[in-house]
DNA sequence: TAAAAATACTCCATAGGTATTTTAT
DNA sequence: ATAAAATACCTATGGAGTATTTTTA
């Protein structure tokens, strides 16, 4: 077995020239430092210093040896240096996941802040829908997420959530603009652009058409929050968000808000989530912290929740 | 202490998955791995596994610590290839010196076969004057040297020797072309092209110069052999040189070699030596007894020593 | 002859084994 | 409840120290 110490003595003696002045830099006795030299050149199978002489002298597998324990020490400091930027926060990986169009501008800026303040870090988001991000986490592909609130998930532990209704969108011009709130039968005659079945919001209407015997039927299906935005400024439709994802378009006053009545039961919640069990530490550990504290600034309701423009 | 076991638990847990399987593989108990893994992290005073869970999952620290022992593994296995190679003459280096002028066409196929017979192998040839090449050979700054025979010198070992007479040595058309032999005293006549004084050539004609209180003056001094013999080929110019130096030219009819009468008692020997006491092995030592084998074939008196062309 | 290295012999630190407890699924 | 990992305790291997011999310059 070719040791770490019996290279150590080896690289000593090479380096000072004598196992005398290697014994006392490494505070050992000379006949050890003769010892581990003598196994490592039986274990290596080749002798490293020329013996028989007052000065030793290493051979060509000596250089060679000495060359390598030279790059295995310069390896290894590398990984120290690396482990301790990591317990500084200065290296490491966080990937989070977030939801049907949580995506806001003021959560980029968080991320780029976060980015700034710890240069070095790759940070990973992925977009997701609710289930998506939910078994992302679970399966640790994701350190966190943030998603609606899923009651029957007992894998994942919520940090912070808070109230995050969705409401029927549509543009300014459009004629429902003006009214005060829609039902799902005032949906169901509208032109629809919804999310496909797998997201969240179609699950909450689902659970709605269901107990009102009503059948929603979205004229056009499309996973991008943009797009819907995009399709619903254009004054035909009407789609139904979160308010986070349309924040920017109220105050531009580019869409309008409606409660959505008959769908209030549903009140939904948005919720910063990682699985239970899994301890986070260094980078991961610093977004979660850092996501947990400034929740509620990113997601607050900071506009009226109804018709605004 | 960061030892290598604790470093080869850790990756064969990680690359197998559990410690269990670990400790199979390694043939060792679960504590040991366990306890191993468990000092490598406080060593490293990070955690390398997140703790906690069924199935075990490197951390970013993990994640490091496994590449870093990968390459040191791939290292080490990269040194003991080498070190094969060595064993096997694939790998290697040697030095030789080689006096005054013994670099003879032969001398360089000798090499040159070497070189083929060992690819990979690399070789360093260097000139000088007797007494240098026998300094870097006393010095280990050459393995070996091939060189005119030092009596006075203790520190050298010869493996062979033979006689390597010095000639005078002039062209063909040159008046004292047709003698039988040259005293010092005609050599002190003529026009002369010679070595240095730290050349053993010059040494060996001191030594007769004082015997017989004459003093040659050198028309031209060179340390380029090949230049001594250029200038004589002209015609104007008489030198002294063994007879190994201008085989060739005699061969070609291109110069003539002359006894040197008066110096006789002094015939020089062409040694191959290397220094006493160092022990030889690889490369070296192959090249040693390959140049011991063949050193008759290589420096013999294949034609007549006196008078040729 | 002196200095360095190798060897012989003893001791102890520590790695490994067995048994048990803790923990996550 | 089960399987994996951590912990406690004991044993034994092997590395380090002291003393001595060998070897080179």
């Amino acid at each position: 077995m070719i040791t770490d110490a019996a290279l150590h003595y080896f690289y000593e003696t090479a380096t000072l020239g004598s196992m005398r002045l290697a014994s006392d830099r490494i505070g050992v006795a000379v006949s050890s430092v003769s010892r581990q030299i003598a196994t490592l050149e039986k274990d290596l199978g080749i002798p490293l210093f020329e013996r028989g002489r007052r000065t030793i002298r290493l051979t060509e597998a000596g250089q060679l040896t000495y060359e390598h324990y030279k790059s295995q020490m310069a390896s290894r400091e590398h990984l120290f240096a690396q482990i301790q930027q990591l317990l500084e926060v200065k290296l490491g990986h966080v990937e989070v996941a977030v939801g049907e169009g949580f995506l806001c501008r003021a959560f980029m800026q968080l991320i780029a802040d976060f980015q700034h303040r710890h240069p070095g870090v790759s940070v990973t988001i992925r977009t997701a829908t609710t289930p998506d991000a939910a078994r992302l986490v679970i399966n640790d592909e994701a350190h966190m997420a943030v998603i609606f609130t899923m009651a029957g998930e007992p894998r994942l532990r919520t940090r912070v959530s808070m109230a995050q209704p969705l409401h029927a969108v549509c543009a300014p011009d459009h004629p429902a603009a003006r009214s005060q709130g829609l039902t799902l039968a005032d949906l169901a005659r509208h032109t629809l652009c919804l999310p496909p079945n797998g997201f969240r919001i179609r699950q909450v209407l689902a659970a709605a058409e269901i107990r009102q015997h009503l059948r929603l039927k979205p004229a056009l299906t499309t996973d991008s929050i943009h797009t819907m935005r995009a399709i619903v400024k254009q004054g035909e439709s009407i789609t139904v968000l979160p308010h986070i994802a349309i924040v920017d378009d109220l105050r531009a006053g580019e869409l309008v808000a409606l409660p959505l009545i008959g769908v209030e039961e549903e009140e939904e919640r948005i919720a910063l989530v990682h699985r239970i069990g899994r301890q986070l530490e260094g980078v991961p550990a610093r977004m979660l912290t850092t996501l947990q504290g400034r929740f509620r600034a990113l997601f607050e309701l900071d506009s009226p929740a109804t018709r605004t423009g």
